[in-house]
DNA sequence: CTGGGGATGGGGCCC
DNA sequence: CGGGCCCCATCCCCA
C-alpha cells in the first residue's frame, strides 16, 4: 500500500535488488535501467522534444490571434498519462540537442499543420514550435497554444504552460516517477546507497539508516520502554513493543474480533483461515 | 500457528 | 536543497 502521494508508482512495493545494484556500482549496467527513457540530470528537460504521435493533431487556431498571447480558449486538459519526460525518441542530452541539425532537417520533429487551408510545416526544437506558413506563428508543442512572437511563446513556456507544471521526474535506475526533484533525489539514494558501514561494508541509502545499523554492531539501545526494562535500538521497534503492553490491540480480525498488536500478525491470522470470506 | 524482537526500507516533514 | 528525524511498513527469525 503506497503511502506516498508524491510518487507515481507503476510497480508493486518491492525492495530494491541490491545484488543488482552492487553489480551496477561495479560498472555493470543494471537490468532495470532504461537507457531509452528521458532521465534526470543527463537528459533533456520536460517538453524539450516532441511528445508522441498522439499529440500531432493541432488544435484550431484563432485567426485573430493576439500579438503576444495565446489564442483565446486554447486550453487543453492535461491527460493523466502525459509525462513530458517520457520521450519515444532516443534520449538526447542538452549538448546533443544543441548539436542537432537545423530544425527543418530535424525530421522527427516536423509536423504538418493545416492552417486555414494553407498547408504549413511545423518544426519544433526544445519544445518550441514554429510554423513555416506565411503567417509565422510559434506554437507550444506541449499545449499547442500559438503565439505570434517567439518571446511570447518563451514566456508561456517559462511561466504559464500547464504541461510544464506537470513535470514528472523519472528515476534512471527504475520506472518510478516523482513530482518533485527532491523526492527523486531521495529515491535515487536507494539505488546508489552512498552510506557504507565501515565495520561490515553494508551500504544504506541514508545516514540515519546507517546509524541504526551501526547500533547492531555497538549494541546501543537508546529507546527504552517505560513499562518494562527492555530497550531498543530503533524507535519503531519500541513502538511495536509498546503495543504488547496495551490491552487494546490496534488491529482486529473482522471475523473473530481477535485483536493483534501488528498488522502483519493480523494478516497472518487471516491468511491462516480465520476469515475465509475476506 | 502465534507473538514478538530485530533489522531495514522509504516517503514525508521540518529545519 | 540537503540532512536529520518521524512514521509506517515489511521481512526475517526465533521462542
Amino acid at each position: 500500500m503506497p503511502r506516498s502521494f508524491l510518487v507515481k508508482k507503476h510497480l508493486s512495493h518491492k525492495k530494491p535488488n541490491y545484488s543488482m545494484l552492487d553489480s551496477e556500482k561495479r560498472g555493470e549496467p543494471s537490468s532495470c535501467s532504461k537507457p531509452n527513457l528521458l532521465h534526470l540530470n543527463e537528459r533533456l528537460q520536460p517538453g524539450s522534444i516532441p511528445v508522441n504521435s498522439s499529440m500531432s493533431s493541432t488544435p484550431p487556431q484563432d485567426p485573430d490571434l493576439p500579438g503576444d498571447g495565446p489564442a483565446p480558449g486554447h486550453t487543453y486538459p492535461l491527460p493523466a498519462s502525459h509525462n513530458p519526460f517520457r520521450n519515444p525518441q532516443p534520449s538526447l542530452t542538452l549538448l546533443e540537442a544543441a548539436a542537432l541539425p537545423q530544425p527543418l532537417e530535424h525530421n522527427h520533429s516536423v509536423r504538418h499543420v493545416e492552417d486555414g487551408g494553407v498547408p504549413s510545416v511545423t518544426v519544433s526544437l526544445l519544445g518550441l514550435t514554429s510554423t513555416g506558413s506565411s503567417q509565422e506563428r510559434f506554437e507550444c508543442f506541449d499545449c499547442h497554444k500559438a503565439y505570434f512572437t517567439f518571446s511570447g511563446l518563451a514566456k508561456h513556456r517559462q511561466l504559464q504552460c500547464e504541461w510544464q507544471c506537470q513535470k514528472y521526474f523519472s528515476c534512471k535506475y527504475c520506472d518510478k516517477e516523482y513530482v518533485s526533484l527532491g523526492a527523486l533525489k531521495m529515491h535515487i539514494r536507494t539505488h546508489t546507497l552512498p552510506c557504507v558501514c565501515k565495520l561490515c561494508g553494508k551500504a544504506f541509502s541514508r545516514p540515519w539508516l546507517l546509524q541504526g545499523h551501526i547500533r547492531t554492531h555497538t549494541g546501543e539501545k537508546p529507546f527504552s520502554c517505560p513499562h518494562c526494562s527492555r530497550a531498543f535500538a530503533d524507535r519503531s521497534n519500541l513502538r511495536a513493543h509498546l503495543q504488547t503492553h496495551s490491552d487494546i490491540k490496534k488491529y482486529q480480525c473482522r471475523s473473530c474480533s481477535k485483536t493483534f498488536s501488528r498488522i502483519s500478525l493480523l494478516s497472518k491470522h487471516e491468511e491462516a483461515g480465520c476469515c475465509p470470506m475476506s
